[in-house]
DNA sequence: CGGGCTGTTGACTC
DNA sequence: AGAGTCAACAGCCC
């Protein structure tokens, strides 16, 4: 499942393979991951040079001299570079280039590949609602999200229009890190909290990022990344011992999703007074 | 073999 | 505002 630390990593990788490279032919395998026609997404690239590579939230964002090819993988799928001859058996868009190499996407269950002509980016609703990236946010910044809202503290987290890049595999630990209970509500967070919590999101997402991004996905050349999972703390170790206290990590319900939490370090009722002294 | 689970996102409802 | 539910339908686990 590609967040923040994968997407940063595929943005870097396309940055330095496809920076440069004219856009010769595009073959659509599965139209519905398109927001135009494939008429107008073909006439829309076919030929475009590519400017630039970068990303907001789990969005790429393709910049070319004839608008933006904008990339979400969805729950999952990779982004491999290949020949022409040589392709994954696994493809549902390739991209061919001028010099023999395409660029092929696949999606797990589903994902997104839309064109935006340049006077169009601002209009296109999924990206233009992203909020600033996760690795970007500052504690006073994240004190702004949070003021005012009554929701649980996880929902904000995953609520890309508030925080861009993080999903249900990172925010384990970004939590356990800040030493939060995901249905924390937001209200009743202090500021040490807000701080702390900012922090957990620094030390949950950078590590990955500066690794190539988690275990379980692969680079644009079918390499997987280098954050292993014995660098995760407690996300998917339930029954395993917390690392800080011992306690057994559990995995509870969240609303529609599971968050793997220590019960002892994230306490839901914030008693007042710490007990013990 | 089959049922349950998992990730993201938008749409929709209450 | 926010919580809940659903749909899109692959692949792994038991």
């Amino acid at each position: 499942m590609p967040e923040l630390p994968e997407i940063m990593s595929r943005a870097g990788e396309m940055k330095r393979a496809l920076v440069g490279k004219t856009i010769a032919d595009i073959e659509v395998l599965q139209p519905k991951c398109l927001n135009v026609t494939v008429k107008a997404f073909r006439r829309g690239l076919i030929e475009a040079r590519l400017l630039d590579v970068t990303c907001r939230g789990k969005w790429l964002f393709v910049e070319t001299t004839q608008g933006w090819l904008l990339i979400n993988l969805g729950m999952g799928g990779e982004i491999l570079l290949a020949r022409r001859g040589a392709l994954p058996k696994k493809r549902r868009l390739i991209v061919d280039f001028d010099d023999g190499t395409c660029l092929i996407l696949n999606f797990w269950w589903f994902g997104y590949a839309h064109y935006a002509p340049h006077d169009k980016l601002g209009k296109h609703a999924m990206t233009a609602k992203l909020g600033p990236n996760a690795l970007s946010i500052t504690a006073r910044e994240l004190n702004e999200i949070v003021k005012g809202r009554r929701g649980a503290i996880k929902s904000l987290l995953l609520d890309q229009t508030r925080i861009a890049g993080i999903g249900n595999a990172y925010i384990h630990d970004i939590l356990f890190m800040a030493r939060l209970h995901p249905l924390r509500k937001m209200h009743t967070l202090n500021e040490r909290e807000i701080e702390a919590l900012a922090k957990a999101i620094e030390k949950g997402l950078r590590p990955s990022a500066g690794k190539g991004g988690a275990f379980y996905e692969v680079n644009l050349y079918g390499k997987p990344g280098r954050f292993k999972a014995r660098d995760i703390l407690i996300g998917y170790k339930e029954g395993k011992a917390c690392p800080a206290c011992g306690t057994r990590i559990e995995k509870i319900k969240t609303g529609s999703t599971s968050t793997f939490i220590c019960p002892t370090c994230q306490p839901l009722k914030l008693g007042k007074r710490k007990r013990k002294k």
